[in-house]
DNA sequence: CCTTGTGTTCTCCG
DNA sequence: CCGGAGAACACAAG
C-alpha cells in the first residue's frame, strides 16, 4: 500500500539510477497494466524523475513521460547486471528471480539494466503521457502532504463545506495528495482527533494539530524508507521499509493504545477499517 | 468474507 | 434543472 513516504522513497532510488539511460525494450505482460504506443518511447533517453501524490513522473526525451501509479500492490523492481556483483543497496534474493507470475511490465536499457513492475492485483498501471497530458492529470490533485503550502488554512478552506468524516477527507485526493489508510490513521491518532468527526467541525487549533501531524508522520515515514505491511510495498531492491515498526494504530485493533494502555476500536469509515483510540482521540 | 487507491456512477438536496 | 456532496460500486486476487 504506497502512499507519499513509500513512493517518495522509491522516487529518490529512481533518481540516482534512471537519468541518461536509454529505453531499449518494453514487454506488457499484461495488458491492463499499460497504457500507451510503446513504439514511441523506444530509444527515449531518460531526463529526471519526480513525484505527485501517489504519481512517479518518468520524464522523457520529446515532452514524454511514463506515469506510474502503484496502487495497493504495484512494485518496481531495479536489476543491473553490473550492481548485483558489489556495493550499491542490498538486495532481495527473490529480486533475482524475475520476471515472476506477478511481473506486468519490464522495461530493459540500452545498458542492459532492467526495471519490473510487479502488480498482484493489477490495480496499478504505468501511462505513456505528454507534459500537457501530465498537467491536466495533476489538475485533479490538492497539495501534497509534504508540500509548505499545506497548512490549516489551506485545510479549513478545502473542508469548510464538507460533512464527511475526517480520516475520509484527508485521503481525498482532490483535498490532499499522497496520504492513505495508513498515514490518515497515525497522523489523527497523534493529533488526538476522532477519525470519524465530520471534516467541517474542527477547530483551527484542530486543523492546525492535524496538518502538523499529518507532516510529521509522512516526513518520519521517508525517513524510515516507508512502511512495509503483508510485504506489499518494497523499495527498488525488493526490501522493506522500516516505519512498520512505529505504528501506533494501523494494524493494530484490539491491541493496547500506547498513551493510555485502552483497546484500540476498529471502525468502518467510508468502506476502510479505522483504528484509533476512543479515549485520546476526541 | 476480508484487504485498499481511485475512478465511475448513482442519488440526494438546495 | 444544475451542481456539489456523498454514498455505492467497480476493479482484482489471495
Amino acid at each position: 500500500m504506497p502512499e507519499l513516504p513509500e513512493v517518495e522513497t522509491i522516487k529518490r532510488r529512481l533518481e540516482e539510477i534512471l537519468p541518461s539511460k536509454v529505453i531499449n525494450q518494453v514487454t506488457v505482460f499484461r495488458e491492463k497494466s499499460f497504457a500507451g504506443e510503446i513504439n514511441q518511447i523506444l530509444d527515449k533517453k531518460i531526463i529526471q524523475i519526480s513525484r505527485r501524490a501517489k504519481l512517479i513522473r518518468v520524464h522523457l526525451e520529446d515532452r514524454l513521460n511514463l506515469l506510474i501509479h502503484l496502487k495497493m500492490t504495484g512494485q518496481l523492481i531495479y536489476q543491473d547486471e553490473l550492481v548485483k556483483i558489489g556495493g550499491g543497496h542490498p538486495t532481495a534474493d527473490w529480486v533475482n528471480s524475475l520476471p515472476s507470475p506477478h511481473t506486468r511490465v519490464l522495461i530493459t536499457f540500452t545498458d542492459d539494466s532492467r526495471l519490473f513492475f510487479n502488480d498482484m492485483r493489477v490495480f496499478g498501471w504505468i501511462r505513456v503521457l505528454s507534459d500537457l497530458s501530465i498537467e491536466r492529470e495533476y489538475a485533479n490533485y490538492g497539495l501534497d502532504a509534504n508540500d509548505n503550502k499545506f497548512t490549516a488554512d489551506y485545510l479549513r478552506d478545502k473542508v469548510k463545506s464538507r460533512s464527511i468524516p475526517i480520516k475520509q477527507a484527508i485521503m481525498l485526493n482532490k483535498i490532499l495528495g499522497g496520504v492513505g489508510n495508513i498515514y490518515a490513521a497515525e497522523a489523527l491518532f497523534l493529533a488526538g482527533i476522532d477519525p470519524r468527526k465530520p471534516a467541517n467541525s474542527l477547530s483551527m487549533v484542530e486543523l492546525q494539530q492535524l496538518v502538523t501531524r499529518i507532516k510529521e508522520v509522512i516526513n518520519l515515514g521517508i525517513k524510515h524508507g516507508g512502511t512495509t505491511f503483508d510485504g506489499k510495498y518494497v523499495d527498488l531492491s525488493g526490501m522493506s521499509g522500516r516505519h512498520q515498526e512505529y505504528l501506533y494504530v494501523y494494524g493494530r485493533a484490539d491491541e493496547k493504545c500506547v498513551n493510555c494502555a485502552k483497546s484500540l476500536s476498529n471502525v468502518k469509515i467510508a468502506g476502510r477499517s479505522t483504528v484509533f483510540c476512543r479515549s485520546c482521540q476526541k
